[in-house]
DNA sequence: TCAACTGTTACGATGCGTAAATGTGC
DNA sequence: AGCACATTTACGCATCGTAACAGTTG
């Protein structure tokens, strides 16, 4: 379709150059293809994986994700927006769409951080439970 | 052997009481029985599980626990430390490993938080630059 | 008889780890 | 011949969710 940002013959990556790049598994880079959330682009004569430098950052993105909670589905779904507006031949209407979708996942991921912080807290009595315990036995 | 802290004759909680009490789903707190995290004191005529306020407060140790990452085995080792210093009948040399052991899950618990801290800084920047792209799709 | 609670069994989902056997040569 | 890299298939683990079906009544 479009040109776009990519030009059309950069230089493809195989899978051991991918997961030392985004520090992956390549248990989970492969994964991460079965449920199509990042399919190579193309397969080398020999059946390799041919990475694209998009699908790289791709990855990086999911990897940011993961520790957020966001489910597989909801990383497609931010992947997609992302895509979108990067494709020069979207049109308005789709990238204003993808736009608002990005902003439900600010919030989303606003919530999470929320979460994340009272799980701190959280942690950090625990910590002082267990430390005042110790205490407790140091002093016996 | 001995009596300790919990008299014999405490009342039993069904199983509803607690999942009730420590925010658990029923599968889960079954499911911590499978694994033999926390078995149910006893069974009621009718093969009820019978659970005491001790082993809530387990659960509820246990669920404190989750969050940090703590694996089964970790849990179950910390409990063992709790059980050994509550128990009146234990010599002074298990107290003092029991306090040592619980000593060691303060550093590992200190680490743990600070990973979370980390978490919780990358999860920033990653919202920080959600929040841009939508900012940049906004004045489009 | 009915709602509400309890029980067991068991398959499913998620997110990979970890071989095992085999093919290729950025 | 041999090492490093790639492939697929497939079983396993952790943590429960979610029926499905049946018995109990704290």
């Amino acid at each position: 379709m479009t040109v776009g940002a990519g030009s059309g013959d950069e230089r493809l990556l195989q899978i051991g150059e991918v997961v030392e790049r985004v520090s992956l598994s390549l248990r989970t880079v492969r994964y991460y293809e079965e449920i199509e959330l990042v399919v190579p682009a193309e397969r080398s004569g020999r059946n390799f994986r041919l990475y694209t430098e998009n699908q790289v950052q791709r990855l990086m993105l999911i990897k940011q994700m993961k520790p957020l909670g966001f489910s597989v589905q909801e990383m497609r779904e931010l992947l997609e927006a992302f895509d979108l507006l990067a494709d020069e031949g979207s049109g308005a209407d789709a990238r204003a769409a993808a736009g608002e979708r990005i902003r439900e996942f600010c919030a989303i991921t606003a919530s999470r951080i929320d979460e994340l912080r009272r799980h701190l807290e959280r942690a950090e009595d625990f910590a002082q439970r267990l430390r005042r315990i110790s205490e407790a036995t140091t002093g016996d």
